[in-house]
DNA sequence: TTAATATTTGGTAATTTAGCCAAATGTTTG
DNA sequence: CAAACATTTGGCTAAATTACCAAATATTAA
């Protein structure tokens, strides 16, 4: 693996790692269905508002959501949307787990 | 969110999380073209072999990856292949943070 | 222009992760 | 059975991540 190749899988780790923690990811979802300011994160999310605006980070810093400041508030949206696409499939390998479970239990 | 959904969100981000690593991207990339043993990995990867074993089972504890040991050799294969049609987005977002990159230069 | 509101940034402590080495385990071969 | 081989596990340290608080910044409202 070269330089090259090797800078690429770190940049695909990144994305991935963006989307790695169970807020974020909550966030992320919801950005799907629309734009969201910071503010309404705050409200519904149990965690210091700085943590929050450092979660948006990470995942601004990914490139996967894009922010607009419009006057007090700053709204943040999905840069790349097919990124949730993926959320069914790790359903997938979730359920999968799950039956595996059973399997032990019964 | 209550504490079911919570640990939904945990769980998925353990999923994502588990591929959110350059080397064992790399290695997931590998074994959906086909099972390998870690021998092979070994071999193919720049770092001590306990840990590749343990990013192996990283992804095994997150039910990415399923091991079949068979004499001296362990094998792993995908479990839920469909984690990597993902890679096609990831790559969606590192081309448009290349592009958002190039548009500062020029 | 001061106060209030929304958000980001800096600092720090606690936790988690990554990677190496050494040791343990399991399997085959001589 | 002993030696060789493949892999996992335990222990350790360094580095990265997370979350909180406090302070800084920016914008609007009084």
């Amino acid at each position: 693996m070269n330089a090259k190749e090797k800078n690429l899988y770190e940049a695909k780790a990144k994305v991935l790692k963006a989307l790695a923690h169970p807020t974020r990811l909550w966030m992320a979802e919801q950005l799907s269905a629309g734009e969201m300011c910071v503010c309404e994160f705050v409200d519904q999310i149990d965690a210091d508002f700085s943590t929050i605006s450092k979660h948006l980070s990470v995942m601004k810093q990914a490139g996967i959501v894009e922010d607009d400041k419009r006057g007090k508030q700053v709204y943040y949206k999905m840069k790349v949307p097919c990124v949730m696409n993926f959320m069914g499939c790790v359903e997938a390998v979730i359920e999968s787990n799950a039956k595996a479970q059973a399997a032990l239990v019964s």
